[in-house]
DNA sequence: GGTAGACCTGGACGC
DNA sequence: GCGTCCAGGTCTACC
């Protein structure tokens, strides 16, 4: 099966697939040159399919070695503009990045799409995983989860979905701990589950959430592992961006970049992009920080 | 509201 | 091969 999707222009399947570091952990994958996009996917039938994403004049392809029925097509559908951000107006930010070297790429190469999960779920997980690690740790940890408990592709039984949140709840934290090896984070990610699971937390209905910025934050806070950074990173992906994700990362080359590599804080971080209002988290994130 | 210490793992390093 | 140290955010208890 082939479907092929618009994308709001301007559009560069690469640049999304190469936003982040999200494409080097399952279900993910990519070619070397990052223009194509794999990615597995346990749909809400159950059925378990290979997404096969390429680039095509204003938009993408997906392909799909099944026949599908309506309802997993419009899933498939909902879940690639989801993904790739293919209905984002960036607009705004493409003129105000004209102006500043530093986001040169932006302009160039239509930077300013974040590659993101089917599912805030995952998202969320994957977040949780990068926290207090180093990022060796993170794509060990998420590939373990998804080997462990992901849902196999029929075709190939070595490739797997994310995990879902309720195969997840039927686990316990001692398997977190001493086959994924989570560590601290197992209680955390347990819980998630199991309240996405048992129906106290509706995650996916903040991704159409028109609540502002400061209780979407309030809300993502209540889950436990997550932080101010990690915080900032979901809303990110949500498409928000007026925090900044700051990890000791940001702090050094925030620091080399504006402050002579004195010692800084969070505060100064913040001050340093807000001139980009509404916008900051974009320019944070896809400026030019080669040279540090 | 601010801060210190614990949490857990893998990698680097010295012996 | 073994032991020690360190980096990486968040939580909780305490002030």
């Amino acid at each position: 099966m082939e479907m092929v999707i618009p994308a709001y222009a301007p559009f560069d399947l690469a640049s999304v697939v190469g936003s982040h570091g999200w494409i080097r952990l399952a279900p993910f994958d990519s070619d070397e040159n990052l223009s194509s996009l794999r990615y597995v996917d346990q749909l809400g039938t159950g059925k378990v399919v290979a997404l096969q994403i390429q680039a095509v004049k204003d938009g993408v392809s997906v392909h799909i070695d099944d026949d599908l029925i309506r309802e997993e097509r419009a899933e498939i559908h909902r879940k690639v503009i989801w993904m790739l951000g293919l209905d984002q107006d960036l607009t705004p930010f493409y003129k105000m990045a004209l102006n500043e070297p530093k986001l040169a790429s932006v302009v160039e190469r239509v930077r300013g799409r974040i590659l993101r999960s089917a599912t805030l779920f995952e998202d969320t997980v994957k977040t949780i995983l990068t926290t207090n690690t180093a990022w060796g740790g993170t794509i060990r940890m998420n590939n373990t989860l998804v080997k462990s408990f992901g849902a196999q592709l029929p075709s190939n039984p070595e490739e797997r979905a994310f995990p879902s949140p309720e195969t997840i709840a039927l686990s316990d934290e001692e398997t977190l701990r001493s086959t994924v090896r989570l560590g601290y984070r197992s209680p955390y990610v347990l819980d998630l589950a199991r309240t996405i699971s048992n129906g106290e937390l509706d995650l996916e209905a903040l991704k159409d959430s028109q609540i502002p910025t400061i209780e979407l934050r309030k809300s993502l806070l209540n889950i436990k592992g997550v932080g101010g950074y990690a915080a900032a990173n979901l809303l990110m992906i949500l498409g928000r961006y007026d925090y900044l994700p700051i990890d000791s990362w940001a702090l050094k080359v925030v620091s080399n970049e504006f402050y002579n590599g004195e010692p800084i804080g969070p505060l100064e971080v913040e001050t340093s992009f807000e001139r980009w209002g509404e916008w900051k988290g974009l320019a944070y994130w896809f400026w030019d920080w080669s040279s540090f």
